[in-house]
RNA sequence: GGUCGGAUGGCCGAGUGGCUAGGCACGGGUCUGCAAAACCCUUUACAGCGGUUCGAAUCCGCUUCCGACCUCCA
């Protein structure tokens, strides 16, 4: 493909990408309900969406892109019922909501630090945007949309679908979501104040202990689960914006919600692509607590996890979630992820040969146009990034059999190398080199130790030189004696 | 129950009417003090049963199994 194409949920289709205006292009992202510490779950989505971002900028767009941080809302399940979540935490832990908040909005934040996901350019917090939220509240209310009883303002869905599909994204019809079995044992507060079933909180009247409330035209309270996005997202990005994004399991009722939302109080649809990523799971099951496997991202790069034989480091995290497509579930498992690191290792060290590969003039027995054309098509076709890792899998062997010298390149050849890897791989997929101790001074020693045993080598002490590479090893240090001297690398 | 996805070799995972993706693991070899790396060779899979077709892992039907969502979730 010679244009991007992206997967549009809207319409289920593959469409050829063209922003709204030319050369910007908005993104607004489901961010983190800040409430624990981030598990591999939360990992994926914003990995994907920077592809996303990064590639949009590599074709020169200039990209806004907002992820937001929902500090407030969002019903615990189980025996909680109607309590808010982050409420809920906060007694446990005896903290204040906005502080627990604050310290799993860096602990998030840390872990993307560390798997190279650009920030955000706009990370608006719910709490942040009460107000736009009650005056979008009452825009949808002087539409006739909404109805306020008893404190709390709910959308009406059969209003709304008498002038608008409710269920575009979704698929979802009307008459089958009343038949809603599976749910039934669960008696929601304030469904009998509902004039139907599916109609859903734009405010709720917030009980005495509540912790967070805010005041409201109709008195104090809370907003409902979907109408932080639908503000936020018109704030910064317009009330019609190119691409939304978030997980497969926000489709519906969240997303099928803002989409009712910000049509009912702007007469449009906000996005013009919606694009879904699939859930993680362990083991081919899904991850839950209930399950007892979920993983925090902590514990995999510790290696602190019954299901984890040693730590994996974060890049090894992101070149695994791009080794699946993103629509697909993803199967997390310790050899899965074993597998990754070793490829990814192998892609690495192959990287670094690129800059003192020797070129030929003339008589060049291969190049890597086809490669350079496949990774570029295999992102077109809706960022198929599998199919660009297998592509620069092709580029490893090839630099490899010069570095052999059993091919030869051009300078040109050599150029394109160097420009696919910064350019595609850093660049695109986000997957840089993780720099073993780069400034801290542990190079220089490495490079002491190992002149020591470049020495003991030659004096042909085999045990010295033996023991110190085991020795290395077992402190996560790899040593390689190669042709041109002996190189390390951490693992 | 409703809606929507899946089932690919030992593991992960692309592809989707004819041309054995790729990674890891396994086995053999070259190289090497040994190891690692690198390179070469090797391993022909698409849940089952029917159908369409010159040809199907790919399209259609049925069956079995798995999963997601249906007002907590990334």
């Amino acid at each position: 493909m010679n244009t991007l194409h992206l997967y549009n949920t809207l319409n289920k289709t593959l469409e050829p990408f063209t922003s709204i205006a030319p050369k910007h292009v908005g993104i607004y992202v489901c961010g983190p309900t800040v409430y624990g510490p981030p598990h591999l779950g939360h990992v994926r989505g914003p990995i994907v969406f920077d592809v996303l971002r990064r590639y949009l900028i590599l074709q020169g767009y200039k990209v806004r892109f907002v992820r937001n941080i929902t500090d407030v809302g969002h019903l615990v399940g189980d025996a909680d019922e109607g309590e808010d979540k982050l409420a809920k935490q906060a007694k446990v832990e005896q903290l204040e909501p906005m502080e627990v908040a604050q310290t799993y909005t860096d602990a998030y934040n840390s872990v993307m630090d560390r798997i190279n996901v650009m920030k955000p350019s706009i990370e608006p917090r719910a709490t942040g945007h009460i107000i736009e939220q009650i005056e979008m509240i009452q825009t949808i209310i002087e539409k006739g949309l909404a109805y306020e009883v008893n404190g709390s303002v709910y959308f009406d869905v059969m209003a709304y679908s008498q002038q608008s599909h409710y269920g575009v994204l979704s698929g979802r019809v009307l008459e089958d979501l009343q038949a809603g079995a599976g749910n039934q044992s669960r008696s929601l507060e304030g469904q009998d104040e509902k004039r139907n079933p599916n109609d859903f909180a734009l405010w709720k009247r917030a009980s005495a202990e509540h912790i967070m409330q805010w005041s409201s035209p109709w008195g104090k309270g809370f907003p409902g689960w979907h109408i932080e996005c639908s503000a936020m997202s018109a704030r910064y990005l317009g009330e019609h914006f190119d691409i939304h994004g978030g997980g497969m399991d926000l489709l519906f009722p969240h997303h099928e919600c803002e989409i009712a939302q910000s049509t009912a109080a702007h007469d449009r649809a906000p996005a013009k692509y919606w694009i879904h990523h699939n859930m993680i799971t362990i083991n081919g099951q899904k991850m839950a607590k209930s399950l007892g496997n979920g993983i925090m991202v902590e514990q995999l790069f510790k290696g602190e996890h019954p299901l984890l034989s040693q730590a994996f480091g974060p890049m090894t995290l992101r070149f695994f979630v791009l080794q699946a497509h993103y629509r697909g579930t993803l199967d997390f498992s310790n050899d899965a992820l074993l597998a990754a690191q070793k490829g990814w290792q192998r892609m690495q060290s192959a990287f670094q040969l690129v800059s003192n590969l020797p070129t030929v003039n003339e008589g060049a027995t291969l190049d890597v146009a086809d490669v350079f054309s496949s990774i570029v098509s295999s992102l077109n076709d809706d960022l198929n990034t599998p199919q660009a890792i297998a592509s620069f899998f092709e580029l490893s062997r090839r630099i490899n059999l010069v570095n052999d010298g059993k091919e030869t390149i051009t300078a040109e050849t050599k150029t394109s190398m160097q420009q696919l890897i910064q350019d595609y791989c850093k660049g695109v997929l986000g997957l840089i080199p993780e720099d073993a101790g780069a400034g801290d001074g542990l190079s220089d020693a490495m490079d002491i130790i190992l002149s020591l045993r470049g020495q003991a080598k030659a004096d042909k002490n085999w045990a010295l030189s033996d023991q110190i590479r085991d020795a290395l090893k077992e402190k996560g240090f790899e040593i390689k004696d190669g042709k041109e001297g002996t190189t390390w690398n951490k693992l």
